[in-house]
DNA sequence: CCAGATAAGTGAACAGTGTCAACTTGTCCC
DNA sequence: GGGACAAGTTGACACTGTTCACTTATCTGG
């Protein structure tokens, strides 16, 4: 956004002598894959805007036009790299309730996982959750994929949203709650979108307003967690 | 090095024809005023990364070079719209309340005052709360100018931040929560702070993932707020 | 009434951005 | 060896936020 003034920089041609402009080629698979690797680093060191094409093409060793061969947009590179995220994260909550039956605590560590994956990783959840990627939005096509995966059905992989898949594993454990008929309602989807909300709203607070002076980070965690999970359950 | 010395290059005189397209002058309050409703204008209707300072600049009728006489940036610039909006939401709060007394029901129609504003004004929203203003960071600033509200010590408005001003309304109701013996925790900045975070978080999904293929917004809001005042609420 | 200070406004440039058309170069297959 | 095609580069375009060096209008005091 800002280009810092850097005064009296001399604007070197560049043009060193000798250095082998070799054009290195490599695989587009593997080119694909070591740019994607590049600009994930950089994202999540220096941050999206502050990232530039030209600059990940630097690191990349090779021209930011090139970029274009291999992705679209720079939009279209950062929903690559989301995906990735998405990836990781479900891997994280799966880990998270692996082994737990009561569907309670299941709930509970579910919540917990998602909340703490994001604080750990706010560039992360940044790009993945509170960035309005163009691309990411797909209005009708997401409603289906949402009732698919509500109905257990498998998707082919390569047109996988994990964003949604994220999504599925907390609907179902909603809905693990609302089968063992201990919630107060029983509209699992509705249920499960205002928990995420809660969980959401958490993290988006928390790594975008980090000079607020939040109690720490541990007990809100807590707290909220034990506050919705206090609000769901059916009293009794 | 190219020292450069530009001095008494003619620059085209200019003076040929009648163009003159006269600078008409207004006081500086007034050229602040105005272009503070351009831009903000402009944000709202077209967002703020399509908003450049030459497009608001155009649109009040003056060179961008000028807007840099009245804000020292265009972050600064969104600061100053960020604190009107704030100002707004303010009087909305404020407005849901009046007259209001017992303090389940002032919680209640101060969240869902909150979150209906967020969601009828998203771009403002987006603005104020999900837009990490480099000058909005204020760190231990901010911490005593809670302290402050919290104690209901006046502040000069001169240097209010309105975005603190909203979240000590909420702070106090939860405040009053608390005192009632109402609440089952008791610690009321980390209560407030959970409340927020589940009305931002629903409010941040709705309008940057609103292809989601949401519960209706108004059922998504009463679920919401239910089970949040359920979970806040010691039972008996 | 007119000089001078100062406030208000301007044009051109700088250093960057995402992106694309047109070109060159490397590599494999026939 | 000669194409074909993939992989890579050059150089530009139309933008961006921002600043420097200026001009011009308006108010004030002598």
């Amino acid at each position: 956004m800002a280009p810092r003034s850097k005064r009296s920089i001399p604007r070197t041609p560049a043009k060193s002598a000798g250095d082998a402009p070799t054009r290195r080629r490599i695989g587009a698979e593997a080119r694909r894959a070591q740019v994607l690797k590049v600009a994930a680093d950089l994202f999540l060191r220096e941050g999206i805007d502050q990232t530039s094409m030209r600059r990940i093409a630097g690191e990349a060793g090779v021209t930011a036009t090139l970029l274009y061969k291999h992705f679209a947009s720079k939009d279209d590179l950062l929903k690559s790299i989301a995906e990735s995220f998405f990836s990781e994260l479900v891997v994280s909550l799966d880990a998270a309730v692996e082994g737990v039956t009561d569907p309670v605590e299941r709930a509970r560590r579910l919540m917990r996982a998602y909340v703490t994956f994001g604080i750990d990783n706010p560039r992360a959840y940044h790009l993945t959750f509170m960035t309005a990627l163009p691309r990411l939005r797909r209005g009708e096509e997401m409603k289906r994929f949402r009732d698919k995966l509500r109905r257990g059905e498998t998707v082919p992989p390569e047109e996988l949203l994990m964003g949604m898949v994220c999504f599925a594993r907390l609907e179902m454990a909603v809905a693990d709650l609302v089968k063992a008929k201990l919630t107060r309602t029983r509209d699992v989807a509705a249920l499960a979108e205002v928990v995420w909300a809660s969980g959401h709203g958490l993290v988006a607070l928390v790594i975008t307003h980090d000079d607020f002076g939040f109690t720490p980070v541990g007990k809100l965690i807590d707290l909220s967690i034990e506050t919705m999970l206090h609000g769901l359950i059916r009293k009794g």
